[in-house]
DNA sequence: CTATCATATGAATTATTGTTCATATGTATT
DNA sequence: AATACATATGAACAATAATTCATATGATAG
């Protein structure tokens, strides 16, 4: 079966098939294609904003703008238990958002990055228009 | 059972329980949890997060830095079907994040708001480091 | 060495979410 | 009205992830 619609050039192309909707504008949509940002970048960029977008490692991040802090006191300001906190930072280690120094016993953790700050401020102005 | 630790200043507190271990800096986590900002704000910032923490989202977001398009355009430029575009739109719809304008049988969709821009900008520097 | 305290982690459970498939809505053309 | 096309949407399925519970690791004090 396989309808044809090509009329004219049909040796171009490479391989812009695989949408059963044809392209309304194939000449913007190779334009646009080929200026998006690596496969892998937009992946990274995907994946920090994934660690961002949960309320309890939010409220984490927001709780250590204020001041480095025990992984107890970050239960404590959260009013959670210290093993969904501590779960959470190693999401947050992981994705080298915050970093940490031990102390005894006690372990401190920290903010990684001055972007960080920015973001949320830019994210905490879009919200309130 | 229920071990009593508060030595002194009983009458204080107010609901700072509920966490099994005890905060070794109850003074910092009372003032740290002061000045969280409101939980309510807090969500919306995870919310809004969420919406970018998708790598079609963020591709298509992406692609609409460059110029508006209309649905089957965007699912050219990702190589995705139509159906799984429009799906993501109406995310992107429901975070006020788009727009939309009609004409006659194609819709075309650009960006709300400036401040995705800084936000992502912000999100590529703090990757690349 | 043993007990204790702060933190980390594995397994299980529950909830959320992205894509597909099938179909519906809405607009224009004949 | 009927057809064709672009987009939207509901249901189902698969994958991901947040919290809890139980327990392990690591450090200090006795």
């Amino acid at each position: 079966m396989a309808e044809n619609k090509n009329t004219a050039a049909d040796t171009v192309d490479e391989e812009l098939k695989a949408t059963e909707t044809e392209t309304s504008n194939p000449d913007i949509v190779k334009a646009v294609a080929e200026k998006l940002p690596d496969e892998e970048l937009l992946y990274d960029v995907a994946e920090l904003f994934k660690v961002f977008g949960d309320s309890t490692r939010v409220r984490i991040i927001c709780a250590l703008f204020e001041s480095e802090m025990c992984v107890c006191d970050i239960a404590g300001v959260l009013n959670m238990t210290q093993s969904a906190i501590s779960h959470q930072l190693r999401v947050l280690k992981q994705a080298r958002l915050v970093k940490y120094r031990r102390e005894g016993k006690t372990v401190f953790y920290s903010l990684a990055d001055k972007h960080i700050q920015t973001i949320f401020d830019q994210a905490f102005e879009h919200i309130m228009e």
